[in-house]
DNA sequence: GTCTATACACTGATAGAC
DNA sequence: GTCTATCAGTGTATAGAC
């Protein structure tokens, strides 16, 4: 693989990216993404044989931006409420360093809920099968020990992730209605989330 | 308007949400609209103009089906607990019977950002220009008589609607990861959640 | 109001020259 | 590896008969 192919190869993957994330599977047009890469429309066939494939690429690229942070935080021997803290903070940077990726994923999940859940399986379920189960695991001990009160393990994953994600994906309509649209008091609010946020669950959590 | 094009309308309109709210305007195709409608893809065209007047139509329908609720318990005088208690309750009964009408309404707030501001600021801003402010003056109320911690409004808005709203947006992916993808446990987690997202909240919030 | 037939544009994809 | 030309299929939308 020479330089030329490369380059093109990463023209054509940048482009897809902004072209799907923006439009998702369905609105998106081959010629658009053609357009933004600055190529012929066959080319976008001659390295990717067709849409579907091209889609999945990008996809896939989109979702492994998220997963190994969260294996390394959730495999990690920290005591729970650091795990939260680390949690919180790097989901939040990362989010806002990619900003459509959710609304792109859950797009996707409308369409074809399997699809996402066969990538998941495939990076997170074979690295670490209990994944789930250790995390429960170590919130159960830390309530017999009287640090935590007693909480279900899936409802309080399910809050935490929640708690972040949901700020990105609904971002247009919060901005709009409580934020009068600035984006920049949006983009402060979201900092200022690390900290709420983590206390807000803490709070909740601690004994 | 006769029977007859009453009925040809409802079955239009509900043939049109099922296949949008699936599918998204992009993914929705007229044919399958009117094959779902049983009737002739002309006729569509006769009792709206174009796909994106009856997507408008259906969209408005579907975001105006969370409103009137919204602004009731918003708008009443109870306490704030009583208010989450109720929003929490009824909230999740209404996005439990219309399962799939965020996930329709956050793709298209990718699409087009503007759309639903409009929708919304059309239905709620007009009615009661005040309704964020109204809310805020309640908490820093209670704020001070003691009862809650000093607290952010929005911040504490956007984590109760994002409790509720999250795990049906991404009900497969949570369902498939941590419920081995059990429809029916999923549907008794989603019931628990009234009286957990409530104490979640409260525990987190009260002095 | 409902149908058939059809216009017209555009889509994803391929063939073939260089 | 990259382009031009082109295809077959499908999309929305309209015209016109009944």
């Amino acid at each position: 693989m020479d330089n030329q192919q490369k380059d093109t190869e990463i023209k054509i993957l940048d482009a897809a990216k902004e072209v799907f994330q923006q439009k998702g599977m369905t609105g998106a047009r081959m010629q658009e993404i053609a357009d933004k890469a600055g190529i012929n429309k066959s080319l976008l066939h001659y390295y990717y044989r067709s849409k579907e494939k091209l889609f999945e690429k990008v996809f896939n690229m989109a979702v492994s931006i998220f997963i190994p942070k969260m294996l390394e935080i959730m495999l990690s021997e920290k005591p729970l409420f650091e795990k939260l803290e680390f949690f919180i903070n790097n989901y939040i940077d990362l989010l806002t360093k990619h900003p459509y990726i959710p609304g792109f994923v859950i797009n996707e999940l409308n369409r074809n809920p399997q699809f996402l859940l066969n990538i998941f399986e495939k990076n997170v379920q074979i690295k670490e099968k209990k994944l789930f189960e250790r995390v429960d695991v170590q919130i159960q001990e830390e309530v017999k020990k009287g640090i935590l009160n007693p909480i279900d393990t899936r409802h309080l994953i399910t809050n935490v992730i929640a708690l972040v994600v949901f700020p990105m994906v609904a971002r247009p309509i919060i901005q709009g209605v409580m934020f009068e649209n600035d984006k920049k008091q949006y983009d402060s609010f979201l900092k200022e989330r690390k900290a709420f946020v983590l206390s807000f669950v803490i709070n909740s959590i601690k004994v």
